[in-house]
RNA sequence: GUGGGUGUAGCGCAAUGGUUAGAGCGUCAGGCUGUGGACCUGGAGGUUGGGGGUUCGAAACCCCUCACCCACCCCA
C-alpha cells in the first residue's frame, strides 16, 4: 500500500524545528507583550471575498495562489494567504474600532499560498503578524522597526537589512501612474510579457521586475519617490528621523514596492543573503485607506508579518537551560509495583521521572536512562526492597549511593540536591 | 505553470551492465547472573520511488510517471 505523505509543501513541525518557532514565538510574545500589544485568533477559513476585495482581485496571490474551494453550502471559502484582511476584518467585527483609540494587535498562525515551494517557501506557512490601527504618526512606523530589531538582536540574528520606502497616498499615486505609464508606453518593445501585461494593470509592479531588459528600463525611469506630495514627503522624513533616533539602521530603496495592493506611505521589507532567492523575512507597511474600503471608518493603520519558518532558517540552534531527569530503573515485579507511587511522587514535585515500560534488563534500562540523558538514576531491585533503600546513580559523576526508600519524599530529597548543585 | 537536480535500510551514503545490493550512524540483544557513554560480537531492518522497455543479465541504459530539492514566477 502507497505511504500517505503530507500534501506538497506541507510539511511537520518536530525536533530542532519547533524548538526553533518556540524561541521565535516567546521572543515575539516577550516585545509585543512590552510594547502593548494584545493577541488575536482569528479563523484560517474565511470568505473568498475578503481576501480578493482586501488584497486586490489583480495580485498574484488573488489570482492565482489561494487555497479556494467551495464548501457543503455552496458558498466560496479560503483559506487565508495572509492575516492582515482578516484582522481587520476582526476589528471592524468586534467594534474595537468604537471601543479604543489605538488597537495594537498581533496574531501567530499559518497561512497557505498554492505557490510552488523552494528554499524558505511553503503551502502553509507561519507568520508573526503584528497591527496597529488608530494613527498615522510616523513615530509608529519606526517603533515597529525598533522592535523587531530587538527581537532580531534577541534570536542573535546580525545580518541582515532594513529597506524602507514610501509608495506615497491615493493622490500622488495616481499622479506618478500617469508619469510611469507614459514612460513604460514610450519603451514597451523592451518589456517582457508579463510587464506589458502589467503595465496598464499595476505598473508599479515593473519594479519587481527581475528580467534584465525591464530592470534595465525601470533602472532609469522616474521614481515614484520623487512624486511623493508634500504630506507623504514629510511623512517618510519623519519616520527616517524617529529610525534614527532609535539608532537602528535603514536602507531608502526607492525601487522597493509591495505586492498586496493596499499599501500606502511607509512600506519596508527585511532581507539576509543567506536565504537564497526567496531572502525577505519580514515584510509590511503602512496602510492608510484599507479600514474605510472594508467598510469601516477611516482609520490609518500599519502591520508587518514575519515569516517563521523563514526567521528560523536565521536563528541558530540554542540549547535552554535543562531542568534535571530522573529515571526510574526497576528489576522484577515488585519493584515494578513501585513505579505509580514514584511517577506520582516526582510529577507531584514538579520533578521530570522517565522510565522504560517494559522493564527488560538493567544493563538495557541504564541505556535507555542514558540515551535521555537522564542525570539520576533511581535503581530498585529485590534486594533493596528488602533492605528499604533505593540506590541513586549519579550519571555525571558516575557514582551512586542511597536512601531510604520512601517514595512519597524521594523526589523532594532529590529535588533540595540539585538546588545546592 | 516552466526549467534543472536528486530518488538505494529509520538517517546520511556506497556499489565498471555481471554471484545472495553493502558499510557507517541509529536500533535491539549479548560481552560470566543487577549498572549507561567507549570498545567488541551478533540480530532485525530493502518491492533500489512506481510502471514499462532494451539485455543472457538492470540499482545502473531508454521512455513514462510520482515525490523531494533548487531556481523562474511571486512572496513571509
Amino acid at each position: 500500500m502507497e505511504k500517505i505523505r503530507t500534501l506538497r509543501g506541507f510539511r511537520d513541525i518536530l525536533g530542532e524545528d519547533i524548538e526553533k518557532f518556540k524561541r521565535i514565538e516567546s521572543a515575539s510574545r516577550r516585545y509585543l507583550d512590552l510594547l502593548g500589544f494584545t493577541e488575536i485568533e482569528i479563523p484560517v477559513l474565511e470568505s473568498t471575498d475578503l481576501f480578493a476585495r482586501s488584497i486586490g482581485d489583480t495580485t498574484d496571490i488573488v489570482e492565482k495562489e489561494m487555497f479556494t474551494f467551495t464548501d457543503l453550502g455552496g458558498d466560496s471559502v479560503t483559506l487565508r494567504p495572509e492575516a492582515t484582511a482578516g484582522v481587520v476584518r476582526a476589528y471592524l467585527q468586534s467594534g474595537l474600532h468604537a471601543k479604543e483609540r489605538i488597537s495594537k494587535l498581533f496574531t501567530i498562525g499559518p497561512m497557505f499560498r498554492h505557490e510552488r515551494p523552494q528554499k524558505g517557501r511553503f503551502r502553509e506557512f507561519h507568520q508573526v503578524d503584528v497591527e496597529v490601527f488608530g494613527t498615522d504618526d510616523p513615530f509608529i512606523d519606526a517603533e515597529l522597526l525598533w522592535m523587531i530589531s530587538l527581537l532580531l538582536g534577541d534570536l542573535g540574528i546580525k545580518r541582515y537589512t532594513m529597506e524602507v520606502n514610501s509608495v506615497g497616498c491615493k493622490l500622488c499615486r495616481e499622479e506618478f501612474r500617469a508619469v510611469l505609464v507614459s514612460y513604460f508606453e514610450t519603451r514597451q518593445d523592451r518589456l517582457c510579457e508579463d510587464c506589458l501585461r502589467r503595465l496598464h494593470r499595476n505598473p508599479l509592479r515593473i519594479f519587481d521586475c527581475k528580467n534584465r531588459q525591464c530592470i534595465e528600463v525601470s533602472s532609469e525611469s522616474p521614481l515614484l519617490f520623487d512624486y511623493l506630495c508634500a504630506g507623504c514627503s514629510g511623512h517618510f522624513q519623519g519616520f527616517l528621523a524617529h529610525m534614527n533616533d532609535f539608532g537602528v539602521p535603514v536602507t531608502v530603496n526607492k525601487r522597493l514596492v509591495r505586492g498586496l495592493d493596499y499599501y500606502t506611505k511607509t512600506v519596508f521589507e527585511i532581507t539576509s543573503d543567506e536565504l537564497g532567492a526567496q531572502k525577505a523575512f519580514t515584510a509590511g507597511g503602512r496602510y492608510d485607506n484599507l479600514v474605510e474600503e472594508m467598510g469601516g471608518p477611516k482609520t490609518p493603520a500599519i502591520g508587518f508579518a514575519i515569516g517563521m519558518e523563514r526567521l528560523a532558517l536565521l536563528a541558530g540552534n540554542e540549547e535552554g537551560p535543562r531542568k534535571p531527569v530522573c529515571f526510574f530503573a526497576y528489576l522484577g515485579e515488585k519493584a515494578k509495583a513501585y513505579l505509580p507511587l514514584m511517577a506520582k511522587d516526582f510529577i507531584g514535585q514538579g520533578m521530570s521521572l522517565r522510565y522504560s515500560y517494559e522493564g527488560k534488563s538493567l544493563k538495557s534500562q541504564m541505556r535507555y536512562a542514558d540515551g535521555l540523558g537522564a542525570d539520576f538514576v533511581l535503581i530498585l531491585g529485590d534486594e533493596e526492597i528488602e533492605r528499604k533503600v533505593i540506590i541513586v546513580r549519579n550519571m555525571k559523576e558516575k557514582d551512586q549511593f542511597e536512601l531510604p526508600l520512601d517514595p512519597p519524599g524521594l523526589a523532594a530529597v532529590l529535588k533540595e540536591r540539585f538546588r545546592k548543585e
